[in-house]
RNA sequence: CGCGGGGUAGAGCAGUGGCAGCUCGUCGGGCUCAUAACCCGGAGGUCGCAGGUUCGAAUCCUGCCCCCGCAACCA
């Protein structure tokens, strides 16, 4: 029977662009993941969005001489180009400045408000006159008054690495302009975490077992000692609190962003014309939630994220079940570059723009894959891009497919030959093509992608050694009839592979897909379209699945398919060995070298 | 006594009690359908060190050594 399955993205903060890390954390294991289920024939709804709110991008903007709005859009517009060139196939890639979001945040806040889980709180903060605002902890400097390091930060000292309190700073001074801060008071709305400790344990502490152990413990850890939370700021851009006399205030960005996974959903529900069809997944027992994102984002979505739905218990439902809570929090460890951690300010990073004016998507989303940093850190490299992209993917799988067909095109007419009896050894590779539907297909069930990944190369493999022991070229000159059914033999594998690779490889997948004769895509499309609200519009990234045709199981390969004309899958990088490390060497000049635009 | 991650073949990694594995590289051979791709075989490791538990430890326990990250941008 077919599951509905919501795979929720982390959220792209929208004040710069992509890179390899956010490919790495969140976006590509969760597009194969959801790849896989869509094969399957199970209910996919895969949302993300841009994160539009939050200080940092009003003081860009600021600093910019734009609005915020204008500033987030712009990064907005890139990521959904870049989502689609690298077919990250979200249902709905929407961003939280939509009226939709608005509204469904402030009910959310109405709603936790009613059940008493909020509570107002007052707070002395530092507010710059100058600048009239008040100011986050980070953006106030001043002399340490433990240490006495004069340029401690507003949360913490830089010198002895004490935890602060920004009002202790001695002599504080705003770090945008250098005025001395005042202390104002100032009240905010606080989430009541300490009331939702008990619900929260019980969800972590049963039916766990498929979470990744160090999501589980970090998890654990930290639901005990929670406590309330601000849920409003004083800023000007983000959601106004739905309170009388409170409009001037905005929703903390920590509290509303993660409810897009919920917005996202009834958005699209709403766009597709069935307002109604978002519930299959939030309000259906059956449905698993899976939520994907980077280490350092698992506790907003296993533990606040899940307080938040636990303490609206239900929305536009009243009285009947509760809110799905997430099924699988699936974190990802760090994507470093070249042995050296991220870092934007040293531009020591591998932004996804750029790359995919060289590199194909494909070979950019296999290199990532084979090297998910699924358990640890893992290691962007340019020299092993440029290995595994000239020896696994052209030499192993491309030449299989680009040799098979290329002797069927010369040899048979351009058909599937048509196979006499099989031999003992054309059934076994057979069977183990076909096995590997169950195998390769439960890892990529229970999120253990890379596994699944090394499980198909090596069927790969095994497929060229098959055909090297069977050497239709040389069974040719003398048994044609046989030679035939050992060509027939390895496209039925090569047509196993072509599923079983789609999930990582979508584009040459239903490359491969045409050339083997089948009409009709194997995925749906990927459409960058615009909606309306009643005050403005937004772009949003959709994907059409009505077209697609791709199946997760074994190839029906007809004998006598007639084949298309085909041209190598994948591009080598580099002819010789000298180009190659022309090529890595050019790479690694880029990283730390400035912008340019 | 700060917190976290890690030390397994030249490189990158998998392996939570039962003969030490994978990919790349390297050396030798084969094939010639194929993007000089493919296949077979070999060499290469006292699993950081020292104790302990066990019939049996890379794996569990104890102690020690070493490496990486922990201001900000940042998944």
């Amino acid at each position: 029977m077919a599951e509905y399955i919501n795979v929720s993205v982390a959220w792209p903060y929208a004040n710069g662009d992509l890179h390899i890390g956010h490919l790495a954390g969140a976006y590509l294991p969760a597009d194969i993941f959801a790849r896989y289920h869509r094969l399957k024939g199970n209910h996919v709804l895969m949302v993300g969005g841009s994160d539009a709110h939050g200080t940092p991008i009003s003081v860009e903007a600021d600093a910019r001489g734009i609005s915020p709005r204008t500033l987030f859009e712009q990064y907005h517009a890139h990521f959904l180009t870049t989502h689609k060139q690298l077919g990250i196939s979200y249902d709905l890639f929407t961003h939280t400045d939509t009226e939709n979001h608005y509204k469904i945040a402030q009910d959310i806040f109405l709603k936790l408000l009613n059940k008493g889980l909020l509570y107002r709180q007052i707070q002395r903060q530092l507010y710059s006159e100058s600048e009239q605002r008040f100011l986050p902890d980070r953006f106030v400097e001043g002399e340490c008054p433990i240490c006495h390091y004069p340029n401690a930060r507003g949360d913490q000292c830089d010198n002895c690495g004490n935890l602060l309190d920004a009002l202790d700073l001695i002599n504080p001074r705003s770090k945008t302009d250098g005025s001395r801060p005042v202390i104002r008071e100032t009240e905010h709305y606080f989430l009541d975490l300490k009331a939702l400790i008990v619900p929260l344990q019980e969800y972590l502490s049963t039916g766990k077992e498929h979470w990744r152990p160090n999501v589980l413990a970090v998890s654990r850890n930290k639901v005990a000692d929670l406590v309330g939370r601000p849920i409003t700021r004083d800023i000007d851009w983000g959601i106004p609190v739905p309170v009388p006399d409170w409009e001037s205030k905005r929703l903390y960005v920590w509290f509303e962003a993660v409810m897009g996974y919920l917005t996202a959903s009834v958005e699209w529900a709403h766009n597709s014309g069935q307002p109604d069809e978002w519930k299959k997944w939030w309000y259906n027992p059956a449905a698993k939630i899976y939520n994907f994102m980077g280490k350092d984002n698992i506790e907003f979505h296993s533990i606040i994220w899940p307080a938040e739905l636990i303490g609206v218990n239900g929305l536009y439902n009243e009285g009947t079940t509760p809110l799905n809570l997430p099924y699988d929090v699936v974190a990802n460890e760090f994507m470093n570059v070249e042995g050296r951690k991220f870092s934007k300010s040293q531009n020591w990073a591998v932004w996804l723009p750029d790359i995919l004016t060289r590199y194909d998507p494909d070979a950019i989303r296999y290199c990532v894959a084979a090297a998910m940093p699924e358990a640890k850190d893992a290691d962007w490299n340019w020299n092993e891009f440029v290995q595994r992209n000239n020896n696994e993917l052209v030499a192993a799988w491309g030449n299989l497919v680009n040799r098979m067909l290329g002797f069927a095109l010369k040899n048979f007419g351009g058909v599937v030959p048509t196979p006499g009896t099989l031999t003992e050894e054309d059934k076994a590779i057979i069977a183990q093509s076909e096995a590997a539907f169950t195998t390769v297909g439960d890892l990529l069930a229970a999120v253990k992608l890379r596994n699944a990944l090394q499980e198909t190369m090596a069927l790969v493999r095994d497929t060229n050694a098959y055909l090297d022991r069977r050497a239709p070229w040389k069974r040719l000159k003398e048994d044609r009839d046989d030679a035939g059914t050992a060509v027939y033999s390895v496209l039925r594998v090569i047509d196993n592979l072509k599923i079983l690779l789609a999930p990582f490889l979508p584009f040459t997948a239903n490359q491969l897909h045409g050339y083997l004769g089948y009409n009709g895509p194997l995925f749906g499309e990927q459409i960058i379209d615009t909606y309306h609200e009643s005050e403005r519009d937004h772009d949003g990234l959709t994907y059409d699945g009505s077209k697609a045709t791709g199946r997760w199981e074994p190839s029906q390969l007809p004998a006598g398919q007639a084949l298309r004309e085909s041209a190598p899958l994948f591009k080598k990088l580099g002819t010789t060995a000298a180009e190659e490390v022309a090529i890595v060497e050019s790479e690694r000049a880029r990283l730390g070298a400035p912008i340019v635009s």
